[in-house]
DNA sequence: TTTTGTGAACTAGTTCACAGCT
DNA sequence: AGCTGTGAACTAGTTCACAAAA
């Protein structure tokens, strides 16, 4: 009905939760894979993983019929179809914004390279810094240079990772240059405008959540 | 009715996406506070921090009553609240996993120190690393001394950057030392026991998940 | 058989709208 | 008057359960 070739529109009818979960079932696939398993169902893949065999089948459903009845998913296919979707099939190109400790962490992060994306150059506003490189060889570049390296190095995907107090300004700038997709490290919410995505990772509101469950969960009377 | 000071029960019966909204509010406070605002609207609030009015008073009313019919929360009095039932209203002692890029950074990172964690040392099994410290001075340990160092330095939530291959076995180390509530930069799920409260930061899912909004979001019509 | 793909049922989360308090 | 706190209505997300396919 649905072949794997003839997509949905699928602009944005298809929520975040969803998109992370692909993520989630590539990863999976990729150890199945190196495991040596051919085929899984999402029974089994469900039992593996800890995860909801019904969703499975209906994250993927919104993509194409990828499953073959009584016998499950062939897991080379699934995880090329996956990277298809994802838009993995090509090396994205990321810049990080910042080249405080988080964003010297952030570009030399061994699991972006695994995955495919290609970590290209920082960017900073400190004069000591700008020529420099990250442990890993990623250049530093001046943040006035941003539009014209953006554009030379083909660059997808900024990681934002500036003190709060810039964070606004820098988002700007980034998508002045012309990106469409951000992950932002800075606390606080930004304005974004449209068109453009960004994912937060916003790590006091997670060490605060934490400490919510601390001082909740616990013990009611000790 | 339900006063401040007599609190529901709340062992898990909000969700994760209330309280993180309650860090998020808090920081909201904060800053009108020190822009010497004395009261605030839930309507005024949602405004200009882009919230749901109806939403900030219903995750409130979940912990008491803190507002004034008429006039909306004084804004001391609800943030001194929101610390306490984040559990804030104490320092919160905190350990790295991974003396890695990761680990020194998050060990350094001052939005940490700013909202009042403490980070208070650094685990390793390298023996190059241990005695060691990072910039800003937190120590690194032995991964052998855990158990002893959590009890002598009250410690009470881990964050976990070390490769994905050791990550389990971190976490049970970090559970059998005692501590409830951890903070997960690894990839991929971790089999977590009952009683521990893990929040994972999967850096790869968010890239992958900003790969799908570029491979399939781009074009608005233009 | 087995297992998918999917409507239907259910559960969780958000927003509305208004009674009631100040 | 203005604004909270909250049931009711709505929307989003998950899980169930089964007809149809291999």
């Amino acid at each position: 009905m649905n072949s794997p070739n003839k997509r949905k529109p699928a602009t944005e009818l298809v929520s975040e939760l969803t998109t992370n979960r692909l993520s989630v079932y590539l990863r999976c696939l990729t150890q199945l894979e190196s495991a040596g398993v051919e085929t899984i169902s999402s029974q089994a893949l469900a039992e593996q993983f800890h995860l909801n065999a019904a969703q499975i089948r209906k994250d993927l459903a919104y993509f194409g019929e990828f499953g073959v009845r009584g016998v499950g998913y062939y897991v080379k296919d699934l995880k090329r179809n996956l990277r298809q979707i994802l838009g993995l099939d090509r090396k994205l190109r990321v810049a990080v914004m910042g080249a405080g400790n988080l964003g010297l962490a952030l570009a030399d992060y061994p699991g972006f390279k695994r995955e495919g994306f290609e970590i290209v150059s920082m960017f900073d506003v400190a004069d000591a810094k700008i020529g420099d490189e990250s442990r890993s060889g990623v250049p530093i570049c001046d943040l006035r240079e941003l539009k014209k390296v953006v554009r030379k190095e083909r660059i997808d995907i900024a990681v934002i990772a500036v003190p709060a107090e810039s964070a606004q300004h820098v988002l700007e700038q980034v998508v002045a240059a012309g990106i469409k997709a951000i992950l932002n490290f800075s606390p606080g919410a930004l304005d974004v405008p449209p068109g453009v995505k960004v994912k937060n990772v916003d790590l006091t509101v997670s060490l605060e959540s934490l400490s919510f469950y601390l001082a909740q969960g616990i013990d009611d009377g000790h």
